[in-house]
DNA sequence: AGACTCCGTTCAGAAACAGAACCTATACAC
DNA sequence: GTGTATAGGTTCTGTTTCTGAACGGAGTCT
């Protein structure tokens, strides 16, 4: 009986159920690198490979998040090849309805946390 | 020579300086309850026990991020008792201008996550 | 004195993460 | 058919971070 991997519940789901929709949202996209894999979507990534190479992620954390967003809905998951077998990740609706959110957050960002250049040279 | 607490870089900074507004702006607000605590300010609450008590947070880490908060100016932390010296953190400017993208998560959490009811009382 | 409040800090054990190696399947070159 | 490359993961080991609970300090209340 292999059970290849437990659905181990952490604090994360409990905010699932959350009388608070924020803190709902952070249940799924509230971790360190899942919001960058929706904004890498976003910006037309579309593959594991170019999922980690953006992010620096590692493969591991790259593949439970991914199947994390596919379980949630938020992406979905399709063949772009039978053989070899290959996948693209692609946002559903529900995924693409976080723009406006990806949107405040990038403007906050870009106002508030400026890049800072070396000061000269 | 006892340093209370280096300054450790994680992952977190490097996002910091990252090309994305959206990723810097999750270096300072993008772990599991830095948000939470920028909301619980919004809706008001601003003392140490309030949040925790609010949150479910360790103590530990909600102090963490406080002191966080605070150094990346956007929780202000003011004395509103001198003796016992006791503390307030409130949003600054830089703090409420997160509520667009607030209200980003706010609205996907609400049309997306809904709260499931057990099916009958 | 003893109990209570507020704001933390410290500690041990558990969970999550990072970095690297490994695996499967296919294609392409020789 | 041997070797190399690509794509999409999984497995392993050690480090970092988090949780839960206890402790501390400074002051008030009774």
């Amino acid at each position: 009986m292999v059970r290849a991997r437990e659905e181990r519940a952490s604090r994360w789901d409990e905010l699932a159920t959350d009388w608070c929709p924020v803190a709902r949202a952070l249940s799924v996209i509230g971790d360190r690198w899942t919001l960058l894999i929706v904004r890498d979507c976003f910006l037309g990534k579309s593959r594991f490979e170019e999922f980690q190479k953006s992010l620096g992620v590692t493969r591991h954390v790259l593949s439970e998040r991914l199947r994390r967003l596919v379980e949630q809905g938020v992406l979905e998951r399709n063949a772009y090849s039978e053989r070899p077998l290959r996948f693209t990740y692609s946002l559903t609706d529900k995924g693409r309805d976080f723009a406006p959110a990806l949107v405040g957050l990038k403007d906050w960002g870009k106002k508030h946390m400026p890049v800072r250049k070396p000061a000269a040279g």
